[in-house]
RNA sequence: GGAGAGAUGGCAGAGUGGUCGAAUGCGGUGGUCUUGAAAACCAUUGUGCAGCAAUGUACCGGGGGUUCGAAUCCCUCUCUCUCCGCCA
């Protein structure tokens, strides 16, 4: 969520920046510039009659103790009065503050300078390819067909026990599952991520720090019972373990890495891009955070974004680095990074990391800030990425890696599986 | 699931109607002392909002109420803990 004081201060180059998204700002902003006046106004003057009356009731106390009750019964009145006053102002002070907030959560944060022009993944830039896309074999086969040749994955088990979007991972599958998982951890960890495991639901306040609450709640399994909601994303609880705190500058950056798995009810998406491991409603991921100082935030982006590319380029897989367009760029996101791997057999570019600065956005309805050596308190910035997602990766693997002989285990993972090819 | 207790500043913990934004201890920060450190001593140390500032105002789990005045009384919600039961 922005603040208006932010949007006082920088109104026309917002405005100018949120065109970038899509969003014409410029009527919002007068409003809530004129709101927020009002509400100025209003605290101004009911601070003042909430003086008052605090006044007159130490007087009013102190006339007691001495007796005067007259006296005291005649100040009595005028506080009433003053009272009815302040009240009146609270209530409308209040709603102009829910207005207020009303209108704040509808805007997407603001684009960073250098996002482009576009409005679809068409038009995103590819800033970086690597890897070679590999020669397959003649008739190549899919992941999904790969997984059941070599029982490494059963979707119909999953249908059977849950539903569509609930694959089973079967013996080897399960283990390369588990070593990536495993894997990716390490890397993180010798990176200096600190590892959490979290809660893996979460109370209707942490959905809401990061922003799947209020409005995209229909996009979360929810459990009625107790009001919980299962994670779509580690970055959900892990980013909520430092909601409502004050940080002090020295320990920024602060870096987490988690293992999760994560639910998504991908409502709407049905049917679309569906096969295999493309598009599930429960998938592992491994994810990374890091709190950081304002200026340096954009470095710390670059620095992550270059771990993953570190990892795709360990697992030898082909990927591409993908800079999001203003109309792709996510409602809370300033600027973020997608990685796209080459699944060969398929033919195509799966996402498997989206790497974000949120700049102040989140942390700004998570109250989350930092204290520099003066005392003074700034938000901080938020930034997260996937390092990496499971599913997809699992699914490269195996397209891109297989042989007439089998498939073989990327080096990086053969210590972890204990083999160097699945057949 | 049954019974009970509780929620106060970074932590611990006092405070049952005015002098309480809140004792005290620990912790943090700065200083004195010291060659240095420890100890001791002194000072300082919550957050939001409004204001250039002085300052004002709000906040003792959330919401509502009583009162001239609420951390303190009443109502309500939430959460936590303890014991019993069940169970990994």
């Amino acid at each position: 969520m922005l603040n208006v004081n932010d949007i006082r201060d920088n109104k026309e180059e917002y405005i100018r920046l949120l065109k970038i998204k899509n969003f014409d700002a410029s009527s919002v902003f007068e409003i809530l510039i004129r709101k927020d006046n009002d509400r100025k106004l209003l605290q101004q003057k009911n601070d003042e009659l909430l003086f008052k009356a605090n006044k007159l009731a130490k007087e009013i106390g102190a006339l007691y103790k001495e007796g005067k009750k007259l006296e005291a019964d005649e100040l009595k009145a005028k506080s009433l009065i003053l009272k009815k006053k302040t009240k009146e102002l609270h209530f409308k002070k209040e709603s102009l503050e829910k207005e207020i907030y009303e209108k704040l959560k509808d805007i997407p944060n603001i684009p960073h300078s250098s996002v482009t022009n576009g409005e679809t993944e068409k038009d995103n830039i590819i800033i970086k390819e690597s890897g070679k896309i590999p020669i397959l074999v003649n008739n190549a086969l899919t992941h999904w067909e790969l997984a059941s040749k070599y029982n490494l994955i059963d979707f119909e088990l999953g249908n059977k026990i849950t539903g569509s979007g609930f694959p089973v991972y079967i013996d080897k599958g399960a283990k390369l599952q588990r070593s990536l998982i495993s894997y990716f951890l390490d890397k993180n960890i010798n990176a200096g991520y600190k590892e959490f495991i979290p809660p893996h639901l979460v109370n209707e306040d942490s959905a809401f720090g990061t922003g799947q609450l209020p409005d995209k709640d229909d996009q979360m399994y929810h459990v009625k019972l107790d009001n919980l909601y299962l994670i779509p994303t580690a970055e959900v609880p892990i980013t909520n373990l430092f909601r409502n705190q004050i940080i002090d500058q020295n320990s920024l950056p602060i870096k987490c890495t988690s293992f999760t798995p994560c639910f998504r009810r991908e409502a709407g998406s049905y049917g679309k891009d569906v096969r295999g491991l493309n598009r599930l409603h429960q998938f592992d991921k491994v994810e990374i955070v890091q709190l950081q100082t304002p200026e340096k935030s954009y470095q710390t982006l670059d620095e992550m974004v270059n771990h993953v590319s570190n990892i795709l380029d360990e697992l030898d897989l082909p990927y591409r680095i993908v800079k999001l367009c203003g109309g792709d760029l996510s409602f809370t996101s300033s600027l973020t990074y997608d990685f796209e791997v080459y699944s060969a057999a398929q033919k195509r570019w799966l996402e498997v990391s989206s790497v974000s600065n949120f700049e102040n956005y989140q942390s700004n309805r998570l109250k989350l800030r930092y204290k520099d050596k003066n005392g003074k308190k700034y938000l901080c910035h938020t930034l997260n990425g996937s390092a990496l997602a499971l599913p997809r990766i699992f699914a490269a693997i195996l397209e891109n890696y297989q042989t007439e002989k089998g498939i073989i285990v990327p080096k990086v993972l053969q210590s972890y599986m204990d083999l160097t090819i699945i057949n």
